[in-house]
DNA sequence: GGTAAAATGCACTTCCATTGCAAGGTGTTA
DNA sequence: TAACACCTTGCAATGGAAGTGCATTTTACC
């Protein structure tokens, strides 16, 4: 029934009522926000206590940064089963330089990179600028 | 003879000692750098100047910004003849989780991107973590 | 040399990320 | 249920990097 509890049980995290707060904004918003975001969607709430909470969520793989060269660190909720540490799952992110807003291409995975010899790539990031489907129109 | 002065010139800017101190700088470096880096670099010089050096030489296609994803914004000096405005001549981005250093790695362009449609992708940061070729050995 | 425009140096500000510590909750176990 | 350990929350403070305003110095040009 209470799907966002067993989530956060099955990763050994207590069910708070602001950690079902902010799941809950973070699955509403189809879009990457930043801790600001969430500060002032929760006014009442302290700001430390916001940025702990979406820490443990990365830690636990509920959410995943994303840089999107802003300078501001953005974060979206995981699709579920998703493995954001393995190298061929990571999707990539747009962000859109009219409305500023990003967003997870969750079914547009990012191709294999090759790197020169000698270098191990572990991970990649790749975000592409643009303008977006909402703007674009 | 003094080939920094002519790239100065041929950029419309003025040629300073502190101007072509950062360029060598720049020059000798093979890799990209913070603005911390060049501040120790040039300890008696003032910070700001450091900053706007920088900001002018980016804004006149000698160097180019780098997001590796630590947070701190990096610089490189562009190659010559490099556009980095094209969306086609832009390179990948290594950043060895080892030893911290970033590289550009300038002779591997970044493919081409799919974007959804109504999406219309104008630039593309492609950045490779892993462990560099002088680490991994 | 004199002048205007550009570059430099200093002080200050802003913004975001992060931490220490004390207080409040929760769950567990005797 | 009472005590306890452990986790979460709130408040205050810090740190780092980016950016700005303004006065002073330097440069290019006449
Ligand atoms: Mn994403
Ligand atoms: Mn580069
Ligand atoms: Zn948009
Ligand atoms: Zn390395």
């Amino acid at each position: 029934m209470n799907k966002i509890e067993n989530i956060l049980e099955s990763k050994n995290i207590r069910v708070t009522a602001m950690r079902l707060l902010i799941y809950k904004f973070l699955a509403q918003k189809e879009i990457a926000v930043t801790l600001s975001d969430i500060e002032n969607a929760f006014e009442k709430a302290d700001r430390t206590t916001l940025y702990r909470t979406i820490k443990t969520f990365e830690e636990n793989d509920i959410v995943h940064q994303i840089d999107d060269g802003t300078g501001i660190t953005k974060y979206a909720l995981c699709e579920k089963d998703c493995n954001c540490e393995i190298e061929t799952d990571l999707h990539l992110h747009f962000h859109c330089n009219n409305c500023n807003e990003t967003v997870c291409l969750t079914d547009h995975k990012i191709p294999q990179i090759k790197v020169p010899d000698g270098y191990i790539s572990e991970n990649v990031n790749l975000v592409v600028k643009g303008i977006c489907d909402k703007c674009s129109g």
